[in-house]
DNA sequence: AACTATTGATAAGT
DNA sequence: TACTTATCAATAGTT
């Protein structure tokens, strides 16, 4: 349908191929619009040009993931059907333990009781019993550290003091030397007392880290 | 391009609906085959008739997954990782509420509390407190219940008992009555006791349905 | 990008 | 359902 016959293979002039691929674009996508519409048909179309640019046309509300579940479900292909069922899976696997643990601990917070055997109510009273020993002993650790820690500190502190005092007496005495050597051109300065090195303070008072 | 200009829209009749379907749909393929030879393009078709049946047109070595690849990288959109998306991000969310219920659950079995402070150590443990109080009321109840229902059967069976043995006496002294009024052509069975209607015991004895 | 001669597609009829 | 054909639509080559 144009000036002349063609034969339909591909055209190696490279603008005429570029022209030819713009217009019979355009006239595939009105084509496939057409028969969507008249037809009540859902369409797509998918084109690379040969540059590898990407064209694409799909019948409105026809989105294309939509259409690939009709494709899959028609064509009986697999595609990422496999993928889809383990995730699935997986899902239900992970909402089922939900459910168990949030009706556990409905349980634990004594709700949702009123249908349980006895039986059961006992288990539950034991775990919570259990729970409260345990914690108690947490907590009494906690407590005796945190004491520990403070009495260290308390006595670290003493012996901080202690040694601000004995340096406060040698750096007195020191002076007065000094000022007696200085008259005499000795240096006291290399011979001060090592007690002004910090100590490093305990890196690991909290054990629980 | 017939015997008549066409409106673009739905044809009512609904064979002519299928007929121009079925012509406009080699039409299109046809036209697809025709821009992927001339113009080197990769084309792909895809058609649902209104009826749901599949028709698809993919030019040669294209597969729908390699479509699929190059449509993905290409457009950027995201195809079916969209709906994966969804349903992953469902995934992440049921999974952290997991992991949420596990902590609280491990907590109150006073589990993996070495790293809490105190102050949560405190509240989990009223939480539990506060669990076995709602679970000893609750057993406390069943208990209850269980003792007024063994209460109402023992008094059941005493009332029983006692009818039985009120029955057993009327009816001795009944037996004797009629041995005398058999003989004077009397019937008596017509005034036997209705205490052998049976009482109907109490049918909702267990209130926790 | 616009034009138009020509081929191609197809609507309606059979 | 398939064939026919008059008519409209698409487009190849030209400007």
């Amino acid at each position: 349908m144009g000036r002349g016959k063609i034969e339909i293979k591909r055209i190696e002039n490279s603008s005429n191929r570029q022209v030819t691929f713009a217009k019979r674009r355009a006239g595939l996508v009105k084509k496939a619009r057409e028969i969507g519409v008249l037809c009540d048909a859902e369409v797509g179309v998918v084109i690379f040009s040969s540059a590898g640019k990407l064209y694409d046309f799909w019948t409105p509300k026809t989105t294309l993931p939509r259409i690939l579940e009709k494709y899959q479900t028609n064509s009986g292909k697999i595609l990422w059907d496999e993928k889809h069922k383990s995730i699935s899976a997986e899902i239900d696997r992970v909402k089922k333990e939900n459910d168990n643990m949030q009706i556990e601990l409905r349980h634990m917070k004594g709700e949702d009781v009123n249908s349980l055997q006895p039986k059961e109510l006992i288990a539950i009273e034991e775990a919570l019993t259990n729970g409260q020993t345990s914690l108690r002993d947490k907590m009494m650790d906690h407590w005796k550290m945190h004491r520990r820690n403070e009495k260290m500190l308390e006595e670290e502190h003493k012996l901080l003091a202690l040694r601000m005092h004995q340096q406060d007496v040698e750096l007195s005495s020191g002076m007065r030397e000094m000022e007696l050597g200085y008259h005499q051109g000795r240096d006291f300065t290399s011979q001060m007392p090592f007690t002004f090195r910090l100590q490093p303070s305990h890196p690991n008072l909290q054990e629980d880290k």
